[in-house]
DNA sequence: TTGATACATCAAAATATTTTGATGTATAAT
DNA sequence: ATTATACATCAAAATATTTTGATGTATCAA
């Protein structure tokens, strides 16, 4: 499908993209923006019930958008800077293909 | 909320990612790569219905990812570069201050 | 070892998104 | 004028996601 990102790639973009597609994992992600963050951060922070913090951060997780590291009984977690490239790598095939645009149906 | 991008900009960014949440989503996004489509190039390219390609079509130009421009009967759908810059400076900003990452909860 | 804290997980309910098939509108060809 | 094409829109059904509240697990402190 697409011509330089693999359909193993792709895959990853999608569950990366769907990240993104909820308000509340949008704050949760601008949180992380600063740093790493606790769910009990989250919390203080947005208001959101913690096992809604938790089932939002596990999506994050299995997109492999946020990395964790336990310490004693908290969980930190952050933003997985690789992720984040493969996103910017995504868009950027989109902008330059689109670039050298030609009429279709003819 | 983001330090750098506006909450306009963010109810912006919301609707750009939501556009990218659908696998069908991304199929035809990705259709529109090479240049403009129209909504009968979808149907022979993916085998959706055109009611069910229609709704997809909408909820990217809603989100203002696609421009479309009519030529009789046709309708030519195209990415919006301005949308994927405005993706791409979002996620940059997510990697910039996510590199001088401090400790939480200290 | 008891109790408290931090977080994960679960099933049910609430809510939102997507799909389908039918119908509508505009354009164009005959 | 009539018919065909290209696409939009609609309401109902199907499906998926999200939220809630309860319960579970691991860690730590007293």
């Amino acid at each position: 499908m697409f011509k330089e990102i693999s359909k193993v790639k792709k895959e990853n973009i999608s569950k990366l993209m769907v990240s993104f597609s909820d308000p509340f994992r949008l704050e949760i992600i601008d949180l992380m923006m600063d740093g790493e963050v606790c769910v009990c951060d989250i919390m203080k922070l947005t208001k959101l019930s913690q096992s809604r913090i938790s089932y939002h951060i596990k999506i994050l997780k299995e997109a492999g958008l946020i990395s964790d590291r336990q310490e004693g009984r908290w969980v930190y977690y952050s933003l997985n800077k690789e992720s984040l490239f493969l996103i910017k790598e995504y868009i950027t095939s989109l902008t330059d293909y689109s670039s050298n645009r030609k009429r279709c149906c003819e």
